[in-house]
DNA sequence: TACATACAC
DNA sequence: CATGGTGTATGTA
């Protein structure tokens, strides 16, 4: 009930979260007919879409996508899904017939002593905090054209939507949605008054105004991360430390900055020197100015989420969009007050499977269930699903910070990239040398892309949707990396190795369908991971000729010559 | 290592 | 006209 919530005075505050009301977000949750076993459910949820009409938009959507092969895909998932649900069942049936107290065994013996371990290295103090800026890429756009966000408009066109603005979300249009059936939302819900505008997106721009509010977020927190071009998770420990020790008349924005650079010496830890309320007092005003001065020099309005980790500090920067602010105090009261009732979707790595799968199996929808049913969760998921879901359940996560261990000379801006890849969509062909042309494409750009970040990966992926959406993948993994030194024909081997892979995908798959469903293809990608490390010793001559060798005698048949059209003619 | 899934944005 | 692209993690064999 001492959550410090509040909105700014431009706010477009109709409905910002409110504790003491204790609302839940399990709106949903029954409204799942199992008939649409729905996948798509796009009208509900999520910011902006509050006034929305709920059931016309839901019933326009599914209107919209009926009989597609994207819904009968759709489908057919979700009752392999209600298989997978009813042999959970049966296996928590089984332990139930075995032993009546396993729940209160497991409960004492192993969960709650590691809950009660997480609890005890939880932070005192609420310095963690999540920034998101407001329906991102669109906002960039409105910058510039201010009169478009007077209609329904969104990034994307007819075939996905990115990002909507927030009159488009009232008619129930939002991300990763088709924008042909955004179009019909909007005209049906505004009796064909109004039309939903598509803005083509433009990443430069993105990325330009992702860096501005990166550089005014860095003044409080030098080693913020951006997780997206619209996200920074950042730590104002330091910059709470730097202002309480400066007397108070003093403490201005230049004046806590330079105390911060200055000294790494001791200070005492900031629950010393302030009490928890006068730490959330100042927290809030701090992010209430930070997000103010994002606005003024940016244009762009963001919203935040304040917690003594970054699993709440998300939830809490979602809670009060757009333009908004949340704060969730460190005690354990305050977490539990905040998390029991909310929905466990809204916790980042839950999602639409897991979320289905904790209700269909545990009736299991608020955190507060999930805490409640902790020795079943235990129980039934996998080792890393199940301590995950167990430090959900009592809003504990380590955000271990220092994890950018990427050199340690100078932040080296590759991180620890585990993989590169490129992919497209197309109009779904079974004709093979346009899939082989479409192909050498996607590998010559990731080609590019690979070298100029100096990596060299030992393991190449092919990707393969077909036409009804089936997912088909292929790797090859080889004793020596490509693209070790410029000019080794790197590029055209990654093109050969993808040719290779897609027709051992086709042929795999005319041979588990003898009769002739056509290998039609909607989307190919090539991914290059498995990196060789930087520091890792160079294979000797003798042995590099030796794989180079295997290579060529391994990937192509006799007789090819060195190039794409090898592959064009074969198959 | 190979492949399939789930998840986030 | 008809559902994206990039990257990470996990489980299973």
């Amino acid at each position: 009930m001492m959550l410090a919530n509040d909105q700014d005075e431009e706010g477009l505050g109709s409905t910002a979260y409110n504790a003491e009301a204790g609302r839940v977000d399990v709106r949903f949750a029954d409204s799942i007919s199992l008939k649409t076993t729905a996948l798509v459910i796009a009208a509900s949820d999520k910011a902006g879409m509050k006034g929305a009409p709920r059931d016309r938009i839901n019933e326009i959507i599914a209107r919209e996508s009926k009989g597609s092969l994207f819904m009968q895909r759709a489908h057919h998932l979700a009752e392999k899904d209600g298989e997978k649900i009813q042999s959970l069942l049966q296996r928590l049936n089984e332990k139930d017939d075995q032993s009546d107290n396993w729940r209160v065994s497991m409960c004492e013996d192993t969960i709650d002593p590691q809950l009660e371990r997480y609890r005890s290295q939880r932070k005192k103090v609420s310095t963690r905090v999540v920034v998101d800026l407001d329906s991102f890429f669109i906002s960039c756009h409105i910058l510039d054209n201010p009169e478009l966000d007077e209609s329904p408009c969104c990034v994307g066109g007819p075939k996905m939507i990115s990002t909507s603005n927030y009159k488009a979300r009232r008619y129930g249009v939002r991300a990763a949605m088709p924008g042909f059936i955004g179009q019909v939302l909007v005209k049906e819900l505004s009796g064909g008054s109004e039309c939903l505008t598509f803005v083509k997106s433009d990443f430069k721009l993105y990325h330009s105004k992702s860096a501005e509010v990166k550089a005014i977020l860095q003044e409080y927190d030098k080693t913020l991360k951006m997780c997206s071009l619209d996200e920074a998770y950042m730590d104002i420990e330091s910059y709470l430390d730097a202002y309480f020790s400066i007397t108070e008349g003093d403490r201005d924005h230049a004046a806590i900055t330079k105390r911060m650079s200055n000294s790494d010496d001791d200070r005492p830890p900031l629950q010393e020197m302030a009490s928890i309320l006068e730490i959330k007092e100042v927290t809030k005003n701090l992010l209430h100015s930070i997000r103010k001065r994002v606005h003024r020099e940016t244009g762009l309005t963001c919203s935040a989420g304040t917690a003594s980790n970054f699993m709440i500090a998300k939830i809490a920067s979602d809670m009060n969009k757009p333009n908004g602010q949340v704060f969730v105090g460190p005690s354990e009261e305050e977490i539990r007050t905040f998390l029991s009732p909310l929905s466990v979707r809204k916790v980042c790595g839950v999602g639409r499977i897991l979320e289905k799968f904790l209700r269909a199996t545990l009736g299991v929808v608020t955190v507060a269930d999930l805490y409640a049913k902790r020795a079943e969760v235990n129980f039934l998921f996998k080792p890393a699903t199940a301590q995950f879901l167990l430090r959900v359940s009592i809003g504990y996560s380590e955000d271990s910070r220092r994890e950018s261990e990427g050199g340690e000379r100078g932040d080296d801006e590759s991180a620890q990239r585990k993989g590169m890849s490129g992919e497209r969509t197309f109009q779904p062909t079974d004709t093979w040398s346009d899939l082989c042309v479409k192909l050498e494409s996607i590998a010559t750009r990731l080609a590019k892309d690979i070298q100029s970040k100096g990596l060299k990966p030992r393991t190449i992926g092919l990707k393969v949707k077909l036409a009804n959406f089936n997912l088909l993948t292929r790797t090859n993994t080889r004793q020596v990396a490509l693209f070790q030194q410029a000019g080794d024909g790197s590029t055209q081997t990654l093109v050969d190795i993808a040719v290779k892979l897609l027709r051992d995908v086709k042929r795999a798959f005319v041979e588990e369908h003898k009769d002739k469903a056509g290998f039609m293809v909607r989307l190919l990608g090539v991914r290059c991971s498995n990196f060789r490390l930087e520091r890792e010793t160079q294979p000797s001559i003798l042995q590099f000729q030796k794989n180079a060798c295997d290579v060529q005698l391994d990937q192509l048949e006799p007789g090819h010559p060195l190039e794409t059209s090898a592959g064009l003619s074969s198959t």
